[in-house]
This record gives structure tokens, C-alpha cells and sequence, in this order.
DNA sequence: GTAACAAATTCGCAGGACGAACTACTGCTT
DNA sequence: AAGCAGTAGTTCGTCCTGCGAATTTGTTAC
């Protein structure tokens, strides 16, 4: 079972990351942008989600402002603070690598019958629920 | 499922890194002792194997060179290659390591009942091969 | 024996991650 | 109201990762 848990892991991420280099992102950028769809947030909320340190997110969100994907909008209830938001070509973009590295990892069950896919979901559903995973990759409202 | 395999594969991931960050290691150089565990590699298996470019994998092994953990060997069938081997110390280390990590991913399905936890098993294993990942990390032929 | 190929390394570059030190602001407490 | 503890983010220095292109050395096939 942790072989399992490993390796898949470790496949997830290689075609998590194939995916992110096509669209000109690294594996940290895309991860940035998914977990911004939904909304914006702060610095401080995006280390806990991504599991950073405060010094490591300056960077990430630097770079991929210099890259127009994202943008720091001041906090208007605290002016220390900061809002991260996507921005016009950086929803589009995460619209894009989300969609795709969506249909590549179900790709990756392409011969499980349908019964084995839902037991998979149901079982890692629990796993990601009794350890509180951030949502780093929600389940969107929206499938197309 | 999309959002459980990856989220799953987001948790084992941070605890990997964290279990390999108290051993002094990090993530990348964990992986490398898990996978010398068995058997020596050449160069190239191993960046097949990690996925890595040639040219990263020198680095990796240079610096766990330097620390200790593992060595250069030539190849007797071949003078250009080489042979990477833990030394006593790396196969110290990463036993430990493999040890510890091992038992926190078990952590992860602490709640799971002895069938859920199989089932589970059992299906990752299925995503594995047919996906034809490498061996990363091993069954053990070594519960302790 | 030479031409094609293969195994590693080197180099330069950019991204990623961290901790410690710092600035600027908030919000208590008294 | 003044002062102070705590919080949000940034900066800095350091090391690790990862890649491609170019290079060196050795192998093998012809």
C-alpha cells in the first residue's frame, strides 16, 4: 500500500509537471494558479496552502507577476496584507493547463472500468479528508 | 478522482519531504537512496528511473557524494560508466529514512479498515503498472 | 580504422526553498 | 492616548534542483 501510495504519487507528479512545462509553467506556477481559481487570497493563507515558507511565496508570486499571471492587489481591511488574484491571461491560462492536466491524470485509470474508478475516488477521498489536505486542486463545479 | 489522485499525491509528497528534511536530506536525494537500496545503478538508469536529464542527476549524486551517502564506482564492462552505490553510511541512512517514511504514508490510512486499506492497495498498484512507473520505491522484501 | 553512437561531465542559467533579519502596520492593554 | 506585542510581507544570502547545449572519452558496428 505505500509503494502504491509512493508511486502513484510520484507519477501524479511527473504528468502534473509534463503538463505545466507545456504551457511554459513550472510545477510550483501551476499549482499557484489552480489554487487561485477559485479566488484570490493572501500570502500568508497561500504558504499554509502550499505548504511554503513566507520567503519561498514572495518569489513564486514575483516570478509569476513578471510573467502577468497574477497580481497583488492591496488589502483594503489591512494594508499590510496583500490579495493575490489571477489575471485576465492568467485565468485563461489556468483554464487551460487545469483542463488538460485534468484529462491527462483520468487518462491514467483509461482501463479501470468504471465501478474500480468510483471505489479509487471514494477511498482517496477519505485519505485526502482524514488528513486535511488543502484544497490544492478543487473539485471544480465545472466539468466541460 | 482527478482532484483525489492529486491531492493524495500532493500529501505523500509533503510527507516525504518532511520525513526526508529531518534525516538532513532532501526530497531528491531521498528518492535517490530509496531507489540505490536494492542494487547499484549507471547514471542513465537512474535518470530514467528518477526522470531526470543526465545533467541533473550529476549534480544530485555529486552533492550526496559529498555528503557521504553514496559513491562512484567505475564500471568494470565499460570504462565510461559508472556505478553508484550507497556507501555504509548512505545504507544507513536511507534505511532509516525508508523505514520512518514508510510508516508515516501507512499513518495516512490510519483510519481505514484492514479491507478498505487493500482495496486501496490494490487499485494503486493497478494505476502503477499500467502506467509502467518505475520502481521508485520498492516493495520491501523487509518488513521490520 | 573510422564513423556513429553512448555515458558522463561541465557550464550557464533560472527557478525553488529556507531561515533570519527587517519594515510597516494592527490591535491590545492599560 | 501611548506603548507594545504580534502579524503581513519583503529582502537577503545560501544552497538545491533541473534543464539544454557543448564536450570528452570510450564503445561498437561496419
Amino acid at each position: 500500500m505505500v509503494a502504491g501510495l509512493v508511486r502513484s504519487a510520484f507519477l501524479v507528479d511527473a504528468v502534473y509537471a509534463d503538463s505545466a512545462r507545456e504551457y511554459g509553467l513550472t510545477q510550483q506556477q501551476g499549482q499557484l494558479l489552480c489554487v487561485l481559481m477559485p479566488q484570490p487570497y493572501g500570502m500568508s493563507e497561500l504558504g499554509a496552502t502550499l505548504g511554503l515558507a513566507k520567503s519561498s511565496l514572495t518569489g513564486l508570486v514575483d516570478r509569476s507577476e513578471r510573467n502577468g499571471l497574477v497580481q497583488r492587489k492591496p488589502d483594503p481591511h489591512d494594508s499590510r496584507a496583500v490579495r493575490v488574484a489571477l489575471t485576465r491571461r492568467g485565468a485563461k491560462l489556468a483554464d487551460e493547463f487545469y483542463t488538460e492536466t485534468c484529462r491527462r491524470i483520468e487518462e491514467l485509470t483509461a482501463e479501470f472500468a468504471p465501478e474500480e474508478r468510483a471505489a479509487l475516488a471514494a477511498l482517496l477521498a477519505r485519505v485526502v479528508a482524514d488528513n486535511k489536505v488543502p484544497s490544492v486542486f478543487m473539485e471544480p463545479d465545472l466539468p466541460r
